[in-house]
DNA sequence: ATGAAATATGAATCAGTGTTCATGTTGAGG
DNA sequence: CCTCAACATGAACACTGATTCATATTTCAT
């Protein structure tokens, strides 16, 4: 079970925050394996110890960060979804894709992290992606039962979504290091909605 | 560069085979950072040194088997493809998925050690994908031309596809521990063809 | 058969890194 | 202005695990 010791002091407060913000960094650019513990106590300015004041081990840390993006993004994507009920799953998945772009732009080490958890603890790499699967499950059956959506295995086409964000996320801002654009996003809602062949 | 030393006896040949076998099977399961040399060295039967006698370091071998299994499996989807020319690209994608999918069950390893590349070497891991994605696009353009496939464009349907896939593997074997079967394919490519939406 | 090249061995080395801990500093409430 | 819990420090420690290398064995062309 993820770690953290709460601090009881706007200090405290202050040194967790600076440590999370600088882990993340680092998590998302060298990866877990290749970070060192100096490497974030360094950048978050603060000294080795103080890092094993609010985290017992590295891996704790990382579990709390996983946890921690993985719970922001789904709350981000239910507030949007959220403003613009009542309108059919397509559109539903354009404000997802929307959410999900520009929280990688924010949280660039959201997924980087997340795609390499599997080798880091394969538990929690799996808890992450189910609970976004859980998710969809939910809506894509209502959908079915409305008639809207094709016959098909939910939990299948949870996952095919799910990577095709990704990868696209992938492609995008590490490959390509530029940002997806409206056409892009809207090529993927058409994609998304009726597939790669011409009506 | 990769640097594998050719070994020039029947012997040798078979010392390198073990050595790749075992590392591909513990990269797999237990990621790149967590086997260790004596892992390998031992699964294989081996003894320590002898792994050097092949491959200068750790990451030279990791490199090897994912420039080994990359080049597997492009040559396994070509020569599948090859065998029923002149159908249609939906058709070809069927194909594609059959082959990656037995591919998979057979080198289970391969897009684990593909997956965490991202933080070995960042060069090869996207090298891997634009490979495989500069594939896609010749054929999506000429999809495109014959009218076949929709206007989009193809790199980026090219990631959306391998992001499918990859997902699609994810769950099933890694998450489900299970074959995906003819239903789940048919399933997947008339979600490529035509999208989520009832028609 | 023979010896030179190829291959195999595994204990020892050595550099790097996560973690500990004894000690110092801070700050808010009494 | 004191005091105590909370927080911060960073040198030292302990351990791991990749790599080396001097030596032994096997192969195979001649």
């Amino acid at each position: 079970m993820e770690y953290v010791k709460q601090p009881k002091t706007k200090r405290g407060e202050q040194t967790l925050k600076k440590i999370c913000e600088a882990a993340e960094a680092l998590f998302a650019q060298k990866g877990y394996y290749a970070t060192e513990i100096s490497d974030i106590t360094h950048k978050a300015q603060v000294a080795t110890g103080t890092l094993y004041v609010y985290f017992p081990d590295k891996l704790s840390l990382f579990l709390h960060l996983m946890d921690n993006l993985g719970r922001k993004l789904r709350r981000a994507i239910r507030l949007a979804k959220q403003e613009s009920p009542h309108t059919s799953i397509i559109e539903q998945e354009r404000i997802s894709i929307r959410v999900w772009f520009s929280f990688v732009r924010e949280h660039f080490g959201l997924f980087r992290i997340v795609w390499q958890a599997q080798f880091v603890d394969e538990q929690a790499f799996k808890d992450y992606y189910e609970r976004f699967s859980q998710g969809y499950i939910g809506e894509i059956t209502k959908a079915k039962e409305k008639g809207e959506a094709r016959e098909m295995d939910p939990a299948l086409l949870s996952y095919a979504l799910m990577g095709i964000y990704s990868f696209v996320a992938l492609k995008c801002f590490v490959f390509d290091k530029s940002e997806p654009d409206d056409s892009t996003i809207n090529q993927l809602v058409d994609f998304i909605a009726h597939g790669m062949l011409r009506e």
